[in-house]
DNA sequence: TATTTAACCTGGACGC
DNA sequence: TGCGTCCAGGTTAAAT
């Protein structure tokens, strides 16, 4: 399930397979997979037929190939929702399962192919804006109100500390939201918290300045390590543009472990229902707070 | 305004 | 074997 370190993944590959290369054609075979294109499946095949890829961008879970050409002062937005993949293979290879968008090359090399089982990830051509906190850095208007991620070098650490403390939410809550910070999906919300020790229906605004200051260190840690993995694979839902899964769910500490012996103390990791989602956490090491956050 | 909930979606796992 | 149900979860519109 792609989350920050499995996204920058993405990006990596397409920096080095697709930069520089200028699109003949673009095929959508699944309408949903550009649903967010409001124009539809044609326009999109229109806008982005001529043009070259010259950048490819992150932004928390999105990316971006910026256009230039025909669509300069647009970019190609991806994000890949639960399942999506963006796989550069040779055209003669055969078609995967779920294959919804191809695009094709002027060289004639290797195609793009946007592959998606759960069909939540998408693409769309938008316009670029300048970023509210860096009118020279321009991003996807669709990006502009997600934050930036704890890996990036202008985080406000600061202004982070401060919107979390301000949270009347539960601290799991707040670290999904990528409003408030980018790039930590389920996974590493659950993995974070715990190595910092903290329950996540804690209440946000309950926690100590410098706690929340350990606890982004930990977010750090986890996405870094994440990402020089290659990224987190389960059921084969994640893989980079060359189809190979990463192997950071051998590091996993708690998500995923429920019953399994806590790293730490060896007491079995609980798993309980949480905003929709599972959440797996030790009952040891992570002590329940006596009142928790709605 | 701030926060929470539900819906979107597919396929694998599981129980009967 | 076949059917029904549950589960996975990022994002956002709608509800509270």
């Amino acid at each position: 399930m792609p989350e920050l370190p499995e996204v920058e993944t993405v990006r990596e590959g397409l920096e080095r397979h697709v930069l520089g290369r200028t699109v003949r054609e673009v095929t959508v075979t699944h309408p949903r997979a550009v649903r967010r294109h409001a124009a539809g499946a044609a326009d999109l095949a229109a806008r982005l037929a001529g043009s070259r890829f010259v950048t490819a961008s992150r932004r928390g879970k999105y990316l971006w190939l910026a256009l230039s050409g025909p669509g300069d002062g647009e970019a190609l937005v991806v994000h890949l929702g639960m399942s999506g993949q963006l796989l550069v293979q040779p055209a003669h290879a055969p078609d995967p399962a779920h294959l919804h968008v191809r695009i094709r090359f002027e060289d004639g090399a290797g195609e793009l192919r946007f592959v998606d089982q759960r069909t939540f990830g998408g693409l769309l051509v938008d316009t670029l804006v300048p970023a509210a906190d860096r009118p020279v850095e321009h991003l996807p208007s669709l990006v502009a109100h997600i934050a930036r991620d704890p890996l990036d070098p202008r985080f406000d650490e600061r202004l982070f500390t401060a919107r979390l403390r301000r949270r009347d939410s539960p601290l799991k809550r707040a670290l999904l939201d990528q409003t408030l910070v980018s790039g930590i999906g389920n996974i590493y919300a659950d993995e974070s918290l715990w190595r910092a020790r903290l329950h996540g229906e804690r209440r946000a605004a309950s926690l100590p300045r410098a706690a929340a200051g350990v606890l982004l260190g930990h977010v750090r840690d986890v996405l870094g390590e994440a990402l020089r993995a290659g990224g987190t694979s389960f059921d084969a839902l994640y893989v980079n543009v060359n189809g190979r899964g990463g192997y950071f769910e051998r590091s996993l500490a708690v998500y995923g472990r429920e019953g399994l012996p806590c790293p730490r103390c060896a007491a079995p990791i609980r798993r309980i229902a949480f905003a929709n989602r599972s959440s797996f956490f030790c009952p040891s090491c992570q002590r329940p707070p006596r009142r928790p956050a709605r």
